[in-house]
DNA sequence: CATCGTTGTGTACGGTCGTACGCATGGCTT
DNA sequence: AAGCCATGCGTACGACCGTACACAACGATG
């Protein structure tokens, strides 16, 4: 036999050069999180996804948590690029409620997998405080974009309405009716000042 | 001396006697799913919290999943007992818009402690379909609440408006406006057809 | 009171995990 | 070209997990 019987012949080499191995760890990593979530994301399983010896995780980073931490930053921001492009083109306030619609029935950058995330991110911040600053800022980040239309309490409610019935979309197994999601928007953004107070 | 040096002389009957064993275990697992989260939780820990061998975790159901869906739907039928309760004394539509208010404010019979095992079951059900039952009958008692106030349309928009702003006010560390949330209800649940549709 | 069947539990096993660390490795200096 | 040192990785260790199961402890039965 000419090849060596100990051990399958190194198909990648064995000190490969790639700088930006940290960051394919990173990216690795919030795909393991989407699809086993964040109490099913392990160093042998993220490096495997990276292909990266499994060295290399306590290499790059100070532990699971650090990596966990870094993974769902990234994604926070990356959520807060496409929430900001998603009502970039909004002018008039009927613009701003089909862009709400059109988030809340999927419509938009982010996918289930990507709202899977952040509600790992969530859930995790919940009990882990060092997570609470990037759910902060990115929930200052969303009502900030928000804040562009509408004055700052409709922006917290719009803001609390998205993430509500996008939770019960994503949760919910039937379709919901876009109509109805349109209307109760409508009425989100509609000022008071206007109508009748009392 | 006169104790046995072997082990401290059983401070508990070898054969405790109690008939709702099982349940006391349910009620354990739910207080260690809010300290440490489903994926927290094990069968040392429930046993130790419900002060029960670890024998009997195997005994009383069947695996880990088994007890995690028992306590996760007996918690979601109690927390749906006290969502009817708090809208119990609701008569006219100001009635509604405060008990939400105060629901939102935490002045309602769940606490923090509650709202962190729902979501929780939220997640859990995001990956498992087996509890999708439970949170789609949670959601749909909940709903049939408010319908029994507003149109079905209403009820959709105020139910999401409530798991918005709770998980933002379980998540936000800073105070927030009662006066403001209280101004959102109120745009949520005032029907459309009086005002001007556009 | 003796026996037996049932009820419940202590314990151990196989597996997976995070993490540390001795050591191989390859680019850089001389 | 040759040696060296920082960089990076294979591997192993201790801890903890879920689960199974032999067996101890009891109440019923005669």
């Amino acid at each position: 036999m000419t090849a060596e019987p100990t051990a399958e012949p190194l198909d990648r080499p064995v000190r490969r050069h790639d700088p930006d191995r940290r960051q394919r760890i990173v990216e690795a990593a919030i795909g393991v999180i989407a699809e086993h979530g964040v109490a099913g994301t392990t160093h042998r399983l993220v490096a495997a996804a990276a292909d990266v010896p499994l060295g290399s995780m306590t290499y790059h980073f100070t532990g699971l948590d650090d990596l966990l931490a870094q993974a769902l930053t990234v994604h926070a921001e990356r959520m807060a690029v496409k929430y900001q492009a998603h009502f970039a083109h909004v002018r008039t306030t009927e613009d701003l409620v089909e862009a709400v619609t059109d988030l809340v029935h999927g419509h938009a950058g982010a996918d289930e997998r990507d709202w899977a995330v952040s509600y790992e991110l969530y859930l995790a911040a919940l009990r882990d405080p060092a997570l609470r600053t990037v759910t902060e800022t990115w929930m200052r980040r969303s009502r900030g974009v928000l804040e562009q239309f509408v004055d700052a309490a409709t922006a917290r409610g719009v803001d609390g309405l998205i993430e509500g019935l996008v939770m019960h979309e994503v949760l919910s197994t039937g379709p919901v009716s876009r109509t109805e999601t349109h209307e109760i928007i409508a009425r989100a953004v509609r000022p008071t000042t206007e109508g009748a107070a009392q």
